[in-house]
DNA sequence: CCTACCGATCGGTAGG
DNA sequence: CCTACCGATCGGTAGG
């Protein structure tokens, strides 16, 4: 009898993944039950099937969505006139607002990812790769410019990527730290770091 | 008709923990079957339970494990006369070391501790916690000494952490990057971005 | 160490 | 949107 409410975040099936996300970032993907989304939806488990394929498809939009706005975001600074640097400084910002403003998703998507099934597993990966790619490209040039010291740009891109990624274990108005101390701290302690 | 080999590796129990940290971090622990863990062990599950308690109890171990092993170092670095910039310095290369040494188990204890039981989930917590303490106060200390920048100790504490814990994404022999390049390059990215 | 088996839970379907 | 239900798989036990 219950119904699932189409929000203003959405159509239906948006509310299930927005949920979903939730769910299978406090439980993990596997240990989820499609019962325990459904109750947080407050519907039957079968009633999902109205709207959504399988549970699998739910990891899918998820991992993608968020896969396709790093993908983008980097395509678009790629081609913006700034230094290297700069654009540096911008992907990295971009990595921490992303992160906290899109918390679960993001974190189902660097926790739970290995779980896609194929093909869509070897998709990703390759988003994954090729956004590195990109990152590396970009540190190649910054060390060309003599923007950057001569470091090795794939252990550079692997440092900063990790860095970013920790902030999921950022406890917000915790310690307080605001969001923006938080951003220019790390941006200045990475790019410090590798600056010439 | 098989059985467990209780190798130069330690104990059957221990064989067996082993294979759960290599199986637990590829498949993850709640994707993870005990009979799947008794096939790589070349018996049958129920045989397991001649070793072991439950399956509970091998993620425990594995958590534990890791946890007292990064406490204890860290309170050998503490005691020990150097300056606070070589204490963090051998801080970040103990992280290094022993992520790539100990990878499986180092793995699982990241990213499956969630599935601990109480009242191990608050141990572990408390465990972690109290680590993050002590890495806090000497990069406090670095700082009144001005060893350190006036940075924030607790974002500097969770870039540092961050960016070695995603050395779990390392492909060893790819990209043509020894260990001890890697090392020295991490330790001088994570500090010249913090050092005065 | 094994075979045989249990109760619980899972993702998902049938049918209305 | 629901109730009713299926086959598969799970962690673990009994008993030898």
């Amino acid at each position: 009898m219950a119904k699932i409410i189409s929000s203003e975040k959405g159509t239906k099936k948006e509310v299930i993944i927005q949920k979903a996300a939730q769910l299978f970032k406090s439980k993990s993907y596997t240990a989820a039950s499609m019962r325990e989304l459904a109750e947080t939806l407050g519907v039957e488990a079968p009633s999902l099937y109205n709207h959504i394929g399988s549970k699998s498809e739910l990891l899918q939009a998820i991992c993608f969505k968020v896969g396709n706005q790093f993908t983008s975001q980097i395509d678009k600074i790629e081609n913006s006139p700034a230094s290297a640097i700069k654009k540096l400084e911008a992907i990295i910002r971009f990595h921490i607002q992303t992160m906290l403003e899109n918390f679960d998703e993001v974190y189902v998507a660097n926790h739970e990812w290995k779980h896609l099934q194929e093909p869509f597993l070897s998709d990703f990966l390759t988003i994954r790769r090729n956004y590195e790619k990109s990152l590396t490209d970009l540190i190649e040039i910054g060390i060309q410019k003599k923007e950057l010291k001569n470091i090795n740009p794939y252990v550079a891109v692997l440092t900063i990527l990790s860095a970013v990624r920790g902030l999921e274990f950022w406890q917000r108005n915790k310690k307080n730290v605001s969001q923006q101390v938080l951003e220019d701290e790390m941006v200045s302690h990475l790019l410090t770091g590798i600056e010439n």
